[in-house]
DNA sequence: CGTTGACTTGACGGAAGTCAAAAGGTGTGG
DNA sequence: CCACACCTTTTGACTTCCGTCAAGTCAACG
């Protein structure tokens, strides 16, 4: 099954109709792009919309003075924001990491989805805001978590996104990053990273060897990281009432994850 | 005019019939909160678009240690997140800071105005945007901006956001927060916020008094937070090329602004 | 006029940044 | 197969920005 079926269907069961159109939806002009490579510039227009189908890419922004800071990851079944064909111009970019594939649908096809009233359409309105719900969290973690907690967060949060869409292998998956970027991503130096990493090896947490990262302790990674999971709108594995879970406590908590 | 078409004619212009739909659209079930009451809380199921018309409204997250991050600031004009009403629960709260004036959508009338094919939506699609990219900018701001740059930073983003909806007196706006609160938004301790605070007076660059934010010295504060405009996507004040404003230096330092 | 809450100031400690160099991989070409 | 360059990771010493704690000021208000 393509990553971003897999990903809707974490939202709502598809029709086979459904489970067709995205099929179609994920092979429409697939392109490869090279590690390093920009899928899409910062001042570009962005006249189709990407999803990731493998491999990884992020957003980034660039500063003047030469500083980065990395926006997200975009792992496969993401979308690069349903809408952006709206906008006149891109105010960051994304760039592939390892080998990526994607694939490109052109605006007018997702417009034309999008004013359809179906189950997908929310679906997929769903995975925006899914998306936007992630960056609050991230913003989360910089303001009020410290090095170490930000690090185990986004690990356990990388874990689950690869298992939504199959690709993590057990308690590990791929992330072929240089530590200098994955610092980007929690905004913190290279140098502090490295020690950050080497704390959470050291209390065996986690293993981040050959491009993957390994989670040796899921719960321990999960505490350290005072993750609190409702912020991945993930309901279909967790019942219906989620304000529940909120006040009990953390179903997710409880499951194999 | 209401804050809301004010806003939105920032990325097109509207027709009469598109106007009149959002004079009805803001005019529906008007709700007023009285400062700190709660429009959303975490947990709770949105059905209905939130759209303030008056007043501020802050999108806040609470960690179980008892810190708090400020995600957004809501001021007149702003949605709510356009397509809520898809989730199962807020995985955060949306609070009243102020007295605050808001009207609220039932999420059908959203959805039969979203399926409708129509420039309006592709507006609100807009707005929604927008909300992403301020968003990923107060990101950058945490993860790589110090703490005099990331307060000049908001404080002009804020300064901005209020000119399009007719909400400054000249260089002035309303921001009636404690600074503990501001602390909370820009991701620090209020002690330091203080001192960053009048550091910033002390430069000469704004005033805070009476719960009104004063900017004495537009471009100062500007330089100061090394602010780029091309997130706040204001391409009618720009002309089209927005590529070429980005390359050519920054379009919108030369504007009044 | 005392109480309350927001703002301010000072002294101190600690987490993270900076700079620089060493150590460890990896790929290339001789 | 080694040598070399190059990149990434690791380490160490030092600095600084920001957090913490605590006391003090000030204005608003009953």
């Amino acid at each position: 099954m393509n990553p971003l079926t897999m990903k809707l269907e974490q939202f709502t069961s598809l029709a086979e109709d459904e489970r067709k159109w995205l099929d179609e939806f994920c092979s429409s002009s697939r392109r490869t792009f090279e590690p390093g490579q920009p899928i899409f510039e910062r001042g570009q227009r962005a006249t189709e919309v990407v999803v990731v189908l493998d491999g990884l890419a992020i957003r980034r922004k660039s500063l003047r003075d030469g500083r980065q800071q990395l926006l997200a990851f975009l792992i496969p079944g993401d979308l690069c924001d349903v809408e952006v064909f709206v906008l006149e111009a891109m105010d960051h970019d994304i760039v592939a990491v390892g080998e990526t594939v994607c694939a490109f649908v052109p605006a007018k096809v997702m417009e034309a989805q999008l004013h359809r009233s179906c189950n997908l359409t929310r679906a997929l309105w769903w995975s925006t805001m899914l998306d936007s719900a992630i960056l609050r969290e991230w913003l989360v973690g910089h303001g009020s978590r410290d090095a170490r907690a930000r690090v185990a967060h986004l690990f356990f949060e990388l874990l689950i996104r690869h298992r939504l869409v199959g690709r993590a292998q057990g308690d590990s998956f791929a992330l072929p990053l240089p530590q200098e970027a994955l610092a980007e991503a929690v905004g913190m130096t290279a140098v502090h990273l490295n020690r950050t990493l080497q704390e959470l090896r050291a209390d065996g947490l986690i293993r981040f060897e050959k491009k993957a990262l390994t989670v040796l302790d899921p719960a321990g990674l999960k505490a350290a990281a005072s993750f609190e999971s409702d912020y991945l709108h993930l309901k279909r594995t967790e019942g219906r009432n989620q304000a529940a879970s909120h006040r009990t406590g953390d179903l997710v908590s409880s499951s194999p994850i």
